[in-house]
DNA sequence: GAGTGGTCTAGACCACGGT
DNA sequence: CCGTGGTCTAGACCACTCA
């Protein structure tokens, strides 16, 4: 079987096994890109020397996992991440109708500091080093839902500081893939409760001591890069977290 | 194909979507019992006229799904649910020295008691029909851990009245399974925050109003009748919750 | 060594999407 | 209509478990 990449796979792993590190390869190396097709089975086939099935066990697991999507008829497509797990989605994103939406977003400060040390073991960088720090108030129907502390590392990420903060939108991982060429590929989330201080307290519009949620959030480029820290606190009335167990 | 027990499969459904749904059924109506091992896929292709690739896709998505689990060379084995999901992992469940174990049990209050609204409505009962309210502190290293408020259909559960609450042991649901013949197989939970009560604090040992993380639990039986209904409290700072995004 | 699940093949035919 | 993925087959051989 020939490599178009050289991927450390051990020869004896089953094949199936070693096309889908093969192909995992190929997507996170934007080989092959969002929202574009792969070959077909029948051409991955050939070029691989293996059968159709083969291909398709190999593909199966990377749709399981939710880096492939496919369309009959027309294809297999690379899928863009959505972050459709998110905890953020256990808020209450939805207008007074009912409907869901993106919160406002307003930056409350921007600043260049040297790396805190929690803020540099997280993005992996050595204390003091110096990092962007956005502190943000996202809305819904003008009432204060959530209130983030972001991390961003200077060297990547210089660019955000040349546009008026005014003019970041609503979201940005747009932003951060437009001005810095960093893409967000993947996430790590924890989730914990505690009572919140007076400062955010008044700027969520809730009581001193009252429940918050916080999320912190390291999100990962295509390569596992860490490249941005964040903590988010909320109103914990306005979150509710389902699972199902079997 | 025959079907050995009456289950609704539109035939024009994929061979090996009816295949799981067949298996999915004897599963659940316990002719395939826990911890014993199914026909083989030679067998079950024989019986069900298919070809074993198609059995195995059946069985493939039953083991993804956590309710088969495949042994090579000794065949494959109905899983017994194991919880293992629950968002109760999240809590601190270790010792001093860090070792998992399972929390100690202590029955604080069992009544008969007519079911409150919320309670009706989760377990699918009238309003007022009669249930077993128990109130339970689960507690590591002699520390409160969770406080627990569990709802049962005193009808199914009569034979709980009928042990002394001391010898009920730390765990729930084998005592449901031995003495009342009720099999917990899934749940749902959901996850909130909220300040605790006074009430609460003294008995978890905690601040009044400090946050508690808050899990709802429903349990239902194999054939998705609801079973148990259980609210728990524990201390925020108890509890991490990690989640992977991609 | 007999019997289990695990991997892999080469082909057939179907269902769907676009042209 | 053609090309895509979706289903299904009948077999071969391998890797593992257990008596």
């Amino acid at each position: 079987m020939k490599l178009s990449s050289p991927v450390a796979s051990d020869h004896r792993l089953p094949r199936y096994q070693r096309l889908h590190d093969e192909f995992s390869a190929r997507i996170a190396g934007r080989q092959w890109k969002p929202d574009e097709p792969i070959p077909t089975e029948a051409e991955l086939a050939a070029t691989f020397s293996v059968s159709i099935g083969t291909v398709r066990k190999a593909i199966d697991a990377l749709v399981a996992a939710g880096r492939l999507e496919r369309l009959q008829g027309s294809g297999t497509f690379v899928r863009r991440p959505k972050f459709g797990s998110s905890l953020f989605r256990f808020f209450r994103f939805e207008g007074r109708e009912g409907e869901k939406l993106v919160p406002e977003s307003r930056i409350l400060k921007r600043e260049v500091i040297e790396a805190p040390q929690a803020v540099a073991a997280a993005l992996g960088v050595a204390v003091g080093s110096p990092c962007i720090h956005l502190n943000r108030l996202r809305l819904i129907d003008r009432q204060p839902l959530l209130l983030e502390s972001i991390w961003l590392q200077k060297s990547r990420f210089n660019a955000l500081l040349e546009i008026d903060p005014r003019e970041f939108g609503d979201l940005l991982y747009p932003l951060y893939e437009q001005y810095c060429g960093q893409v967000i590929a993947s996430a790590r989330e924890t989730l914990t409760a505690e009572a919140v201080g007076s400062r955010n307290a008044r700027l969520l519009e809730i009581a001193p001591g009252s429940p918050v949620i916080v999320i912190e959030r390291l999100a990962l480029s295509f390569d596992g890069q860490p490249l941005e820290w964040r903590r988010s606190h909320g109103g914990a009335d306005q979150f509710r977290y389902h699972v199902e167990i079997r």
